[in-house]
DNA sequence: CATATCTACGAAAACGGTTTCGTGTTAATA
DNA sequence: TATTAACACGAAACCGTTTTCGTAGATATG
């Protein structure tokens, strides 16, 4: 194990001080031309790399951004972890990630993990389980031990800090206007438990786009599907008791699904039933018919997090400067594909 | 801005020294009862947590784990990550990730990056271009600096470190041979180019079920696609040239491509033509058929992985023991699903 | 009463850097 | 020649812990 050298190891072994040392790397002119050449040569030979944990505890800089996310095994959520962590390790730093689970008690414990040092800053998007509870002192006491935090996508407007969201209403708004164009009359909803922000604002903006277009809306038209689970059966009860002829989905899984179980009814897709889902993801690209969808851009999100955390990171406001936190909405864009009927 | 309370303030504030205060919250019995109760007490009143920093710095270990994967958004790759956080967390790590995009200058920036003292060892999955450049000197410079290593899937051999790997010359053979027995005669393999060393060994599994069952391998019948952005139009001239009545496809988009097309033709599958993907995730539960599959257990990979590591993390061998490495293989298991005949 | 033994605590070093400030030597200036 | 400035470097503090070792004072022992 040939650990790595230091300072001290050079010093002795070129019979000069630390400090001389150090300032030589830095090519400080406090050092003699002579001095520093011979000191970087010797750094150089040996390698040397000064030790990051040295100089988080000078600094008071970890370098490192913590992010929380409910789940990695999601398209969504990995997409805008490659924005994230593309963006920071441009900038020089790295990205811890720690996953909730979709469990308030584990986000707790691992924000709690985080805190003590290990990161500058945090990134996140909150459980379904801290969305239910509606708890949410974890996350202030971090923003009150001075972390910067930007909360992403499943924000909590209570809190005050830098948000990054997606024009879900709209979007939801206007993908059902594109079904609506199309003819169609009755417009299902499938979503989750309403406890999801996310999920409650794209049905806003599918009943806007109803009430617009002057078609009532018709309570019966939403399938409530459960967040993890989903058994075929209800799904399969709601088509065959129901009758629509196109649906917005809230996310690809419930749109392949229905997609299936509505061609194995001998209907068409797009022709009897458009669909429309959200998260441009594997599933939409390679479903039959392929996926009319929303995408999220979630690598934009990241990008957009980390710069926005960085920002904070390394402009310390002055001492009566009033803090100023921003909302950056990211407009989500609707792919065309075959479930829906393209002019 | 409430800075984190230091042991400092609270020797300051009790009017006791540093060291009184260390040992008090450590229960040490050096110090009185009624010290320690004091001093717990203040600690517990301001939420005291010791520095993770400075515990790294003079503990020289970090608690962290270094993850250097390709890709994250990639279902095998995140369900690996799930298992290592997992079984991280558990242990009290915490885990970075550096993606390397598949680029080979990328991977080395990012070892660099981390192994100047942010983590205790790495677990990685080298990329694509490393592969191909057949250059691994990183990999045995953090070996040599005495970072434990434990590579998954894409492995090296000729770097001495632990490793966890899935048969998949055998499992391959077993997807084989279970659509030979299904009577299937001509079968196609869709696979990638071959520096990819677990692609190669599934064509081995392949090759050894055909002569095992007596079939000549017919070159014809092995579609080599890219490994980014493949044309349908690749797919689509092997389906119109070639005659085949099953296929083994490396991963599960191929899988779903093929079907797609397969079916376009007006063939049906699996009766006209079986299929078989590797990578058991939403494509292909969801796909129409859904697709027999060969489920690479990545969670296990990576509990495993993290588990090896940790274990090296925390005993340090002594001083005349040699280091002894061990690879690990993870069973592959064949969902079967629509795509092949099932009895 | 002198000495030995606890008890309860503090000083200081160490982890690996950065940075401020002080100082001995040499060169320039009056 | 005496004074001053410039140069080149080292000592030490600091970041926040842990831990070893030393010791003052109290108590026990002979």
């Amino acid at each position: 194990m040939k650990r790595k050298i230091t300072l001290k190891q050079i010093a002795r072994e070129l019979e000069v001080s630390i400090s001389t040392v150090s300032k030589s790397l830095k090519d400080s002119d406090e050092i003699s031309a002579d001095t520093k050449k011979k000191v970087q040569a010797f750094a150089k030979l040996y390698n040397y790399r000064p030790n990051n944990i040295a100089l988080s505890l000078k600094n008071r800089k970890t370098k490192n951004i913590g992010v929380v996310i409910p789940d990695i095994v999601h398209h969504f959520f990995t997409t805008v972890f490659r924005g994230i962590e593309k963006y920071a390790n441009e900038r020089g730093y790295n990205v811890v990630v720690c996953v909730s689970d979709e469990s308030y008690e584990k986000e707790v414990f691992n924000m709690e993990l985080l805190a003590n040092g290990s990161i500058d800053g945090f990134i996140m998007s909150v459980s379904a389980q801290t969305q239910q509870k509606n708890d949410f002192s974890h996350l202030k006491e971090v923003v009150e031990q001075g972390f910067p935090l930007v909360l992403f996508d499943r924000v909590i407007d209570e809190i005050e800090c830098d948000k990054v969201i997606m024009n879900d209403e709209q979007i939801a708004y206007e993908a059902t206007a594109k079904m609506l164009a199309e003819g169609k009359k009755k417009i299902a909803l499938v979503t989750t438990e309403s406890y999801f922000n996310v999920s409650e604002k794209r049905a806003d903006g599918y009943r806007r786009a109803l009430k617009d277009f002057g078609i009532k809306v018709d309570e019966n038209l939403t399938l409530v599907l459960p967040f993890k689970g989903v058994e075929e059966s209800y799904i399969d009860a709601f088509v065959e008791n129901e009758v629509f002829d196109a649906a917005l989905c809230v996310n690809e899984i419930f749109a392949v699904l229905l997609m299936a179980i509505v061609q194995k009814k001998g209907l068409r897709i797009p022709e009897d039933v458009s669909v429309i889902g959200f998260t441009d993801g594997l599933l939409s690209r390679y479903s039959t018919p392929s996926l009319t969808t929303v995408a999220q851009h979630g690598e934009s999100m990241g990008e957009i997090a980390a710069e926005m955390l960085i920002e904070k990171l390394e402009n310390e406001i002055g001492f009566h400067e009033e803090e100023v936190y921003r909302t950056q909405i990211v407009e989500a864009t609707l792919i065309e594909r075959g479930s829906t009927i393209n002019k």
